[in-house]
RNA sequence: GGUCGCGUAGCUCAGCUGGAUAGAGCACCUGCCUUCUAAGCAGGCGGUCUCAGGUUCGAAUCCUGACGCGAUCACCA
């Protein structure tokens, strides 16, 4: 039992002893730096019932608390907070016993684990991935490792958008203006490749658009009826009747667009358990929309479209089929929810995806369960805001995208700079230097954009790129090659069991550190109920701090007293294995030397 | 216009299941490299938590309204 169960029952025991009356909720909290003590009651809301005044209740308590509770050293009152002082031996040996254990009390999955399927990235392939990507794909990621950290079993998915017109768009480009180009004869990335036909089509395009606007066409005219956006449609009939030529085309620009594709991911450090491909299911869900029917979940207006009523539920009417019976965006989501839970046997699932669809998942998530599924009540739509430049939005047809690739490289290139100017690195070679710019450009970049609130419109500013001082990735890095460092110079085995180390003294900065790790698998349970990886990373940080003070403070290898040296040691390596723990879940790594 | 989200220091952000004097970083100022990595530490400056009401012993936090910014309201995805 840790400590504050045995508090809060004793203190329950206090007040049916001294004022007879039970209370089931007690309010505590950590105890504030500014007073003595580690764990704070919160006497006001007792007052509803107990009638004293706050200080007479808390000093009542506190005195039952100090003579039935042998961990509780002595307490102090302060209005109505009763801070109550624990014996430093609580914080040892729990200490011990996280030092022991190589999970910091985080939990594996179990055979019967709850499982859920987090899908992210879902791109479209005719245009490689930018920056809004990045946000969604590290978001995505992270989400996925706290889950699993929180003992769920999770499958990590993609739907990659590989049909429709716009992929028709590129395709066509490239077959009018490409003289066979490849990726191998330009040089190219296969996603930039065909992306930059993307380009070429929108430019041919709008220079057929003005034209017919000349000859006196309206713009609206215009727009449809320009020459190469007919071919386009043409193409996507084609492609819809199978047509040969078509179809071999697609499959082979869209290959190149994956091989691009990869090479981003792995650059990121993200991956999939499983692709899902558009063309494959933008067919399913009518039949669940001609089950619905009958059940009365949906009707059909005149013209044989099919919709269902949400007026109820403070929302519009939604459409689920065409009139012509062909399926729309919520067929296809309805048909693909539907498809995963029989391919994984999954009990909920995470969609990754930008809030401008907030709406589209709350009808999607509302038609699910009105259908009857009960996993539909385990959906969960992980809305952030949009990435924005000092420029205003980004916007690809005006070439204001910022590139994913490009950036990587960019971080990477200041990271060298950086490290270069501080000139640390002397005796590693340049492949070790290389991957250490890589780890440290990427903590960057990672941290920078998973530390805020994913709800929240992030500004980014590439021009000043991304900080590596203070609350930053690198900045906690940093902490954790000092630890290293340590580890190498004490010659200390530490692979040992640990034991208590007698009777310690410890000192405050010593105390503050422990309470901070003691936190951890709180903040993860936390961190996977609300989906939020922001949450990890503000907790790193103020480890990192209190480390840092700690390190600053007080000597570690320098003492003469070998029990001390042993037990500092072995908190930096706890506080480093901590760090390297909460990065994972974001997907940062963590250099041992930098 | 309806709906949803956001509004905290000059800037970027924490804090939001109500609790003590609202916290960090950047920027600006002052100290600290003969001791374990100064990408660091200690300290200073900087706030009517957008505004107005309400609930409460107690509100940045909950409720209502106003203002500002954004998203969304397609037989597009």
């Amino acid at each position: 039992m840790n400590i504050q169960n045995t508090i809060e029952e004793q203190v329950k025991n206090a007040v049916a002893e001294i004022y007879n009356l039970t209370l089931d909720n007690l309010e505590f909290q950590p105890t504030r730096k500014d007073f003595e003590g580690d764990i704070t009651l919160v006497t006001f809301p007792m007052l509803r019932q107990i009638k004293t005044n706050p200080v007479q209740l808390g000093q009542s308590i506190g005195e039952y608390l100090v003579k039935n509770v042998t961990q509780v050293e002595r307490f102090n009152v302060v209005q109505g907070f009763l801070n109550i002082v624990i014996n430093d031996n609580v914080f040892l040996d729990e200490f011990v016993e996280i030092s022991n254990s190589a999970h910091f009390g985080i939990e594996m999955p179990s055979e019967n684990a709850e499982t859920i399927m987090v899908e992210y990235s879902s791109p479209n392939t005719n245009k490689p991935l930018h920056l809004g990507h990045i946000r969604n794909n590290l978001l995505g990621f992270s989400v996925a490792e706290i889950l699993k950290a929180s003992g769920k079993k999770v499958y990590k998915t993609q739907i990659i958008n590989d049909r429709g017109i716009h992929i028709c768009k590129s395709m066509l480009a490239w077959k009018k203006f490409g003289n066979g180009e490849t990726p191998e004869t330009s040089g190219l990335k296969g996603d930039k490749l065909v992306g930059n036909y993307y380009v070429k089509f929108d430019r041919e395009y709008k220079t057929e658009i003005a034209q017919l606007i000349e000859q006196g066409k309206t713009e609206e005219e215009a727009k449809a009826e320009a020459p190469i956006l007919m071919e386009a449609q043409q193409m996507l009939l084609k492609w819809e009747a199978g047509d040969a030529e078509v179809m071999t085309l697609w499959e082979k620009m869209n290959n190149w667009v994956y091989d691009g594709f990869e090479k981003t991911y792995n650059a990121l450090g993200v991956d999939f358990d499983k692709n899902y491909y558009e063309s494959q299911t933008y067919l399913l869900g009518k039949d669940v929309v001609a089950q619905g029917l009958e059940k009365g979940v949906f009707y059909k207006k005149e013209d044989g479209s099919v919709w269902i009523d949400l007026t109820d539920d403070g929302l519009d009417e939604k459409i689920v089929l065409r009139s012509d019976g062909t399926a729309v965006y919520m067929t296809q989501d309805i048909g693909t929810a539907i498809q995963r839970v029989k391919d994984f046997h999954i009990d909920g699932m995470v969609y990754t995806v930008g809030n401008e669809q907030d709406y589209h998942f709350k009808v999607l998530f509302l038609i699910l369960k009105k259908l009857g599924y009960e996993w539909a009540n385990n959906l969960y739509h992980l809305s952030y805001g949009m990435v924005d430049l000092p420029s205003g939005k980004m916007k690809s047809r005006e070439g204001t995208v910022v590139d994913a690739d490009d950036l990587i490289e960019q971080m990477t290139l200041t990271a060298q700079q950086i490290s270069e100017e501080l000139g640390k690195l002397d005796g590693y070679n340049e492949d070790e230097k290389a991957e250490l710019y890589r780890i440290i450009g990427l903590g960057a970049l990672k941290y920078y954009i998973l530390k805020v609130d994913p709800k929240k419109r992030i500004l980014f500013n590439p021009e000043e790129s991304v900080d590596f001082q203070g609350n930053t990735g690198p900045f906690i890095q940093y902490t954790y090659a000092r630890i290293q460092s340590i580890l190498r110079k004490s010659d200390l085995d530490l692979s040992a069991e640990y034991k208590v180390p007698g009777e310690y003294q410890l000192h405050e900065k010593e105390k503050e550190l422990i309470k901070q790790i003691q936190l951890y698998p709180e903040i993860v349970q936390q961190a996977a109920q609300n989906h939020s990886p922001a949450l990890i990373a503000n907790y790193t940080y103020d480890l990192v701090k209190e480390f840092n003070s700690f390190y600053q403070n007080v000597t570690i290898l320098g003492t003469a007293n070998e029990v001390e040296k042993h037990f500092r040691v072995r908190l930096s390596k706890v506080v480093g294995d901590n760090i390297k723990s909460a990065f994972g879940l974001l997907g940062i790594q963590v250099p041992d030397r930098m």
